[in-house]
DNA sequence: GGTCTAGTAGACCAGTCTGTACAGTTGGCG
DNA sequence: CGCCAACTGTACAGACTGGTCTACTAGACC
């Protein structure tokens, strides 16, 4: 059986936008509603988890697209500009899709501060991989160190409401090779 | 006039404390002044400005210890230490102590927002000063991205409830001499 | 048609949130 | 003492929170 309203989805993904943007505790569950166009029954049809279970879900999906992404944009200095274009689109809104979520709620729920961490580790090995596949030697004691690069830049981009802190890391990365 | 009281740093100083680990939307006024030990009236007179201004006043206040604490631990793989030793301590609670709340409000106070970057502005001037210091070339150029390396270390080190991170970029910071 | 199930709609609940109001207390000073 | 300001204590307002409950509707299958 097949789903026959995509209702379910719908929430999710507006669910997803508004964590990246406000985190956990400033996204309100009425307001994931209103956006999505859902009333709540149908919320807790879907998600009998509540909240948690929608961040859980909400953040794997972000994980996996923002992945997508990353692995779209071809190198490590694409993946930058891209996530350069993003912020600014969004006014400086859309960073990372998991630190947000992450801090708030890193020591409060341990199955959402998971997901988070399964999340950075997928994107380790991503960057591990594109290192590796370069020849660059040291690749996987290289990707956290480049990983926590670009999580530091996207918040300072954000804090700063510019995307001088990715194209540093970016100037940065090419004076390696 | 000076203050007869101690009450208004009491409640700062706690604010700092629970801002820090929970984020701005996790941490009630209520619990602030449960754990100080304050009554409301007391917040009301001594931040009319309500909570939005004790944040403020706490990330400044949080901003400059840990510039001190930073500029006390003397080396840049001090200061690590000196960080990775209080997250242990705290059981991963106590990261930066402006990263939390900055993504948690920065597409909502501009006071907020700013009062973090400014933060942000004076460690990343620490961090040259101290590359200059040691004549490294460039310094102006590095200082930003190691400020986000720490920030992104410090970030992940708290999903991943270990302070590896926090070692990866200390060892990659030796390995550039 | 009748029936069953997936899904929707929204009223409702108890608790919490930030913020306000105001009377009460304290301590220094003339 | 009386007075004034600084400060405290508490009750309360109004909005909003996540979550529950139950009546309802639409479509598939017998």
């Amino acid at each position: 059986m097949p789903k026959k309203t995509d209702t379910r989805d719908r929430v999710l993904r507006t669910a997803a936008t508004l964590f990246r943007a406000q985190g956990y505790h400033a996204t309100g569950l009425n307001q994931v509603l209103a956006e999505g166009g859902a009333p709540k029954g149908s919320l807790y049809f879907h998600f009998p988890g509540g909240k948690e279970q929608l961040a859980v879900e909400a953040l794997q999906l972000s994980a996996a697209e923002f992945g997508q992404e990353l692995r779209t944009a071809g190198s490590l200095d694409g993946a930058l500009k891209v996530l350069g274009d993003r912020l600014e689109a969004s006014g400086f809104r859309d960073g990372c899709p998991v630190a947000t979520v992450a801090l708030d709620v890193a020591s409060e729920s341990d199955q959402i501060r998971a997901a988070c961490e399964s999340a950075y580790a997928m994107w380790e090995r991503m960057i591990a991989d594109a290192l590796t596949a370069r020849n660059v030697p040291n690749a996987n004691d290289l990707a956290p160190v480049i990983l926590a690069m670009i999580e530091g830049a996207l918040l300072r981009a954000r804090t700063q409401r510019s995307t001088a802190p990715l194209q540093q890391v970016g100037a940065y990365l090419k004076s390696l090779g």
